[in-house]
DNA sequence: AAACTATTCAATAAATTTATTGAATAGATG
DNA sequence: CATCTATTCAATAAATTTATTGAATAGTTT
């Protein structure tokens, strides 16, 4: 399910899942091959490395629809995630729809907080990078004046509360996006990938 | 996952429950705590009966990604549903959206085939109901120059596709409806109920 | 209290599932 | 052929899951 999560976002590398998920190379690739023995998965071989993707839209639909259902029933879940929110950082989410209004009334900086090469696969069109782990470093780069609304991977992924922990304090304007970029791709909004 | 699918069309009561799916009365009642359990289930208890149902669309919702993404990974069931259709039958099935339309431009009959129960339960807006076994005799209750679409519990439900072999044979125009009733109740789109 | 519906209990039965790793191997590149 | 990435193999390890039934019990109505 993690490396289900992961792919949501676009092709990666066994290299690179391993990475991500905290596992033996060894080990994600056995995953991997029980993923593409399911058909969930496909290849693309570029050279050495094999870049694994989900191999259809239904799959990430499939499991975002668990995922919700999950959420939902098991309400500690929700209670969880909320109460850590309130607590600690102490905001409210915007929703994608919401986002799109931002966007085009155009007051509004969309801050992409995840690893550089995630953002370079692909990211919410018009959107910076700044990583979570350089952020601290570079706020001169944003706008003071206008809404900053920072997201990662997911409703679950703690990058864009911990951004928009650090830009309050930083006397900025900031909250963060309910879900993440696969939630975003996956109803065709509009896209940016930076091609190298 | 049948009992899903069947509280996908409304309530049913655990003696229904358990003769729709060929179970024990005790097995239907084990397996409808373990679905309560996990909150994917409510009850409504009226007199000696208790009625099932589900607790929420989401739960739906998320069956029907799962079973999707089943039939389309797994090709050999598609073909096979296609060659069973093409061979025994010979005719293509109608979407949700086509149906639609037809009934704007108001020259369709919509005809439920399932017993005579569960279209009471709820169906589709102006359907007329004539369960599968009793079709043959009560043929003269249809228009033979309006086309007729039959519908029944979902994709796989073989009731519709009877139905429209029938109607074809004896000189009617009639097609099928490629999804069931929980489909179309799930998309908000008019359905009528006999209140008892 | 009888009749009815549904749940619970206790027991039986069958069947792998899921995760992980180190070492060897395969496949591609230059 | 050296180097790099990824897969396969063989083995280890831990943990219940899933389905079913007959009999007893619970809860509601008349």
């Amino acid at each position: 399910m993690e490396i289900i999560e992961l792919l949501g976002q676009g092709e990666f590398s066994v290299e690179q899942i391993a990475e991500q998920t905290n596992l033996t190379i060894a080990n994600a690739s056995q995953h991997l091959q029980v993923l593409k023995q399911g058909q969930l998965v496909d290849i693309n071989r570029q050279g050495n490395f094999i870049f694994y993707r989900l191999s259809n839209d239904n799959v990430f639909k499939a499991w975002k629809a668990l995922r919700e259902l999950g959420v939902e029933r098991i309400e500690a879940v929700e209670k969880v995630v909320k109460e850590f929110r309130k607590s600690k950082f102490d905001f409210q989410s915007v929703t994608i729809d919401e986002l799109i209004e931002k966007i085009d009334s155009g007051k509004v900086t969309v801050l992409d907080v995840r690893p550089e090469s995630e953002y370079r696969q692909g990211h919410i069109a018009s959107a910076i990078s700044i990583p979570i782990g350089e952020l601290s470093k570079r706020l001169k780069e944003l706008p003071k004046r206008t809404e900053i609304i920072a997201y990662c991977r997911g409703p679950f992924c703690v990058y864009a509360d911990e951004a928009v922990s650090i830009l309050l304090k930083a006397g900025y304007k900031a909250n963060r996006l309910n879900e993440g970029f696969p939630d975003w791709k996956l109803e065709n909004l509009p896209v940016d990938v930076s091609i190298s």
